[in-house]
RNA sequence: CGGGGCAUAGCGCAGUCUGGUAGCGCACCUGCUUUGGGAGCAGGGGGUCGGGGGUUCAAAUCCCUCUGCCCCGACCA
């Protein structure tokens, strides 16, 4: 293509809301534009990283022998009536009604309209299995659309359904599906990691995520320092202490701590290790009370573990602080699990806890020498917190160690979870009627071209992988349009070089060396060729790689050649 | 949804406190010069100062209200 009938609008200047270096080079290079919060529009340069994943994506499909289909994005409410989680998928879920006044919803993921294709299409064990794919925009009205592209409202998903007579032959197509994956993020240039994960709002039993390391990542990844275990830390189980709790050995005593709120207020003021204090967090109930979850002042509350406690809402709500003076008359920043009237849950670690610190359920004032048995009543408990670094691997293999991840795939094996619900059924081959089972696997396609960026760029601006940059070459001439000899050899390299089947950029608007190097960086093109008099005169033409330091003078007859097999090697 | 902030040209910002001609840099258009790392000179276009209401002789500026966007907390590819 020629720069010049493109529309790539690069700023100098990255917008002010802008956050993370994906969404700042994004817009900066003339890829995105945003039309609404979490709502985009993909500009030339964009679009052709994004359609380069997507044939990664579906080469790699159909390699498994996986159909693609396309679905629907608007999608009746009967069909997610009938899974029973148009009640439950909750706000995230856009409804919409049409001129009839029936109910639809903007399709966030789609086992129902899949599920509801198959069992009327579907009727005997010999089409199984069989797998279903489609690329297409999703819509998920998320509470907080941030970083750009990364967590937007709209964005582009590659999804999968399969359908199987047994277990054995989902597992067959899971595995399948994990190496595919593991395809697909090799070939798109990320370094990445699969981890075992928490099955969510989708259902199911085993399931994997994987995930794009990167500092900027939302989610909190485990690793065994020394063994193959890694995990979504959700999921981490944590380690219940090993020594007994220890005697009381304090009185009781009530102490004011005015101005003492956060732990680490408290800690400070009555010289105290977090530690040795006890935090209580109140969530909402299923009943529409609340519930008290006691954790140790230095651990943090895991909302997956929480909401799965029996009597604990799911979704996981903390509660206000008009619930909370209804039941204790203090804020949140003085809540201790003394003499409460509603349920209390301990985290094991708080649990073990002698001699504690607490709030006292009165504003402006802490207990110490706090003793579970006699000040609290013995509370319920539980694994409610966080795996910490240094935690025990749950495996055995060793201590954890824990990084940022942004998940860009996951895969589910569902079960009968939706074929039971929406009676999705096959017959065997002795006749008999066979509820089918379930596999899903998603691949979040826009969002990798925002985790390759955070993967992959300089101060000056992204360097694609040469797998899904929007172009593998580029031509810099300079003084083309002063000089014929110069705009006579870009021209030819133009040509021979699209010839060679390369993906080739040429920069032929009349900038000056600076600002097209400048453009050329920041929109990351792997590969440039600058042709100039000086270089034509020498016989050569100069070649710099985005990653090199220097460039290097190559032999003007054999650039193509060199060129095109740079660029095949690293595809 | 709760808490905080912002809204002035395509982008980045000043001006708001203390009411009185709407500005700067980049980008854009024209001309001339320039051409190996974001050029120079000259000229030019572009704004209902987020919307509505109020106070005032006069509102970007003060007051009320609505909307949008961003950030911090519970969800997910």
């Amino acid at each position: 293509m020629r720069i010049s009938k493109l529309l790539i609008p690069t700023l100098r200047d990255a917008p002010g809301d802008a956050e993370i270096v994906s969404h700042k080079l994004m817009v900066r290079a003339g890829m995105i534009r945003q039309l609404a919060s979490g709502i985009y529009t993909w500009l030339p340069l964009g679009l052709r990283v994004l359609r380069k994943v997507e044939r990664i994506v579906r080469e790699e499909m159909d390699a498994t022998g996986a159909q693609e289909v396309l679905m629907s994005g608007v999608l009746p409410a009967e069909l997610w009536q009938e899974s029973g989680r148009w009640e439950h998928y909750g706000p995230e879920l856009l409804r919409i009604k049409d001129r009839h006044d029936r109910a639809f919803c903007l399709g966030p993921t789609h086992e129902e309209a899949i599920t509801d294709l198959i069992r009327n299409e579907v009727h005997s064990y010999k089409q199984l299995p069989a797998n279903f794919y489609q690329i297409q925009t999703k819509f998920r009205d998320e509470v907080r659309p941030r970083f750009g592209i990364m967590r937007a409202r709209e964005f582009l998903m590659k999804d999968a359904y399969s359908f199987h007579l047994d277990h054995a032959s989902l597992e067959q197509t899971y595995q399948d599906m994990y190496r595919a994956y593991s395809r697909v993020f090799e070939r798109a240039g990320l370094t990445f990691r699969a981890v075992l994960a928490d099955t969510g709002n989708i259902g199911g039993s085993k399931s994997h995520e994987f995930h794009v390391l990167a500092d900027s990542g939302e989610d909190l990844i485990a690793f065994s320092t020394e063994g193959d275990y890694a995990a979504n830390v959700e999921m981490v189980p944590a380690p219940a202490p090993a020594a007994p709790r220890a005697a009381a050995a304090q009185a009781l005593t009530k102490v004011a701590t005015p101005k003492a709120h956060t732990i680490a207020e408290v800690c400070a003021f009555l010289k105290v290790e977090p530690s040795q204090v006890a935090k209580t967090l109140m969530v909402a109930g299923e009943d529409g009370g609340l519930v008290a979850l006691v954790l140790r002042g230095d651990h943090e509350l895991n909302a997956v573990k929480a909401q799965k406690l029996a009597g604990v809402a799911s979704p996981l709500r903390m509660a206000r602080a008009d619930e909370i003076e209804a039941v204790v008359k203090c804020g949140p920043g003085s809540l201790g699990p003394c003499n409460l009237t509603i349920k209390v849950v301990a985290d094991s670690a708080a649990a073990a806890l002698a001699d504690f610190v607490c709030g006292a359920n009165q504003h402006g004032f802490h207990l110490t020498g706090v003793n579970w048995g006699r000040d609290a009543a013995e509370p319920e408990v539980a694994d409610l917190r966080n795996a910490q670094p240094g935690d025990p691997s749950p495996d055995g293999s060793g201590p954890l160690a824990i990084k940022r991840g942004i998940e860009v795939g996951h895969i589910f094996q569902l079960g009968t979870k939706y074929s039971e619900a929406m009676k999705a059924r096959v017959l065997d081959d002795t006749g008999a009627n066979v509820t089918m089972v379930m596999g899903c696997y998603g691949i979040g396609v826009s969002r990798i071209v925002a985790a390759a960026i955070e993967q992959n760029h300089d101060d000056k601006g992204i360097v694609w992988p040469v797998g899904i940059a929007p172009f593998e070459c580029a031509i810099a001439p300079i003084g083309m349009h002063k000089s014929e000899k110069v705009k006579a050899a870009a021209e030819q390299l133009y040509t021979e070089l699209k010839a060679a089947g390369i993906d080739v950029l040429f920069h032929d608007g009349n900038e000056r060396p600076g600002v097209m190097f400048a453009d050329l960086e920041l929109i990351g093109i792997p590969h440039r060729v600058v042709v100039s008099d000086r270089g034509i005169d020498a016989g050569t033409l100069e070649y710099k790689a985005r990653t090199a330091e220097n460039a290097e003078a190559l032999p003007l007859a054999q650039t193509v050649a060199i060129l095109k097999a740079k660029i095949e090697a690293e595809r």
